[in-house]
DNA sequence: GAACGCAATAGTGTCGACACTTTCTTGACG
DNA sequence: CGTCAAGAAAGTGTCGACACTATTGCGTTC
């Protein structure tokens, strides 16, 4: 009964970022994407320690698969490994994601300079058309798909810019506020501030403005962060829903040990 | 006689940076140092397809902590994997390096800035005593003394920018340029020009001179890249000693595969 | 003599087992 | 009653084995 020929293609695209190294088939690829998921979804909860017989229970699989996969989310700062004692769900306190965000907002920045620096005018007018082709309908959209029409659209930027590098750090850091991102989007407070600032950043990319440009994408994350505060505490809350919200401080704690 | 209660206690310091999650002690870690080690000197070769087998051979260990090494080395970008293939040293051809020392002045530029608004002033006092405390005999250490200083000096202001994640992306970074870092430091042309930066740097901190201190920075970190050029060219020309640099090319192409 | 395909070989991906460490339980002692 | 210790249980770290995939080398056919 240990046969693994499942036929689930359950491949889940809309987490299949990653401009990395890998491809898939294999099964501790499906581990990796599916504890992501879990982790982002709240689904393993932050400060938690992972049981990797249950999970790979779970999963129908040994546990050499779900050890690899916890150890790159290890590297990618998803989790923590304390030897002998396991891995443990790295908390996403409020504070940590500022810092995420913080530099997200540096490397976009910078990328946006290097685009304007260097890309013809041909790759340009592919971040105009990019946009322009999802504004009409951006609001309409499913939140999953808004989220991945936004994260396209920052990559791209990265993308531009012409090192690799960067495209792979911000798309490491996408996958961590991932989640949160997406709360955001669901939340009430998620409007069209979003659009204009797309339109207004596509516009300066056009003139080649790099200092307007850099600062509108900070602006825009930046009013990003303030918007998803709210939203945030609403989603701790409701995942540490039966008690108040006490025990949040003994988990802020628990994540520099 | 698989016994593994081997004595040696050869920890290497030297290369256990990493602001990251990990203690070490298990012969996963060990592997995980070692390995890196080798990249970081070539002795395995960019391009070259790892084996396992023969790698867990020479370490005294099973594939299993080889094979959890090789994946966090891959989320790191030492090496990448490809299915039912294996794990391929990755090659950092002259441009990677860039596009890797791009992404530092990047982040050690902004990470000034954010030290100049936010860190105490005693805080910017140890900067400039970690700095005045190794200044003097600072030529005449070991090429690995030098290096770990320099490394220290600029981790210190990343940590003193109050953001974790911009300290472990440093360290990461480090990580990966170390070896040509020491290469350039071998370097004849390798000089003091490195430590009046420094000193000027720290100037910049003590007057909380932002603006000047990051394009110190941006400066200090372009003029070794240039110095830095020449140097790798010879470091990779002994490394594919016998044909000239044909093969280069064919190498970089294989990178993006 | 070259191209093709097939067999043998080498190598990765995953498994189940076991040693060792940490954590929990229970019961003796103060 | 609370504290502590010893033993049991749970869990991680590593191993060797095996299935399956890619590669290499060889023989066959045209």
């Amino acid at each position: 009964m240990t046969e693994r020929a499942e036929t689930s293609a359950d491949s889940d695209p809309s987490l299949a970022n990653e401009a990395e190294t890998r491809r898939s088939a294999d099964s501790s690829e499906r581990a990796y994407t599916t504890i992501r998921k879990l982790l982002v979804e709240f689904k393993l909860k932050p400060g938690e320690r992972i049981n990797e017989v249950q999970l790979s229970r779970s999963l129908g699989v040994s546990r050499t698969p779900i050890r690899e996969a916890l150890n790159r989310l290890a590297s990618e700062g998803f989790v923590s490994l304390t030897p002998n004692r396991g891995f443990f769900v790295r908390s996403l306190s409020t504070e940590g994601l500022l810092d995420l965000y913080e530099l997200r907002s540096i490397i976009e920045s910078a990328a946006f300079k290097l685009m304007c620096e260097r890309a013809e005018d041909s790759e340009i007018d592919r971040l105009r058309q990019y946009w322009e082709a999802i504004v009409d309908g951006y609001r309409d959209q499913p939140p999953d798909i808004i989220l991945a029409e936004d994260e396209g659209f920052h990559l791209l930027i990265a993308e531009l810019s012409g090192n690799p590098e960067l495209v792979g750090q911000l798309a490491s850091i996408n996958a961590r506020i991932r989640f949160i991102r997406r709360i955001q989007i669901e939340h009430p407070s998620h409007d069209k501030a979003q659009i204009t600032s797309h339109s207004a950043i596509v516009e300066a990319a056009v003139k080649r403005d790099a200092e307007n440009g850099a600062k509108l994408l900070r602006e825009h994350i930046e009013m990003t962060v303030s918007a998803t505060q709210q939203a945030l505490k609403d989603a701790l809350l409701k995942v540490f829903a039966p008690d108040n919200g006490a025990d949040l401080k003994r988990r802020r704690r628990a994540r520099d040990a």
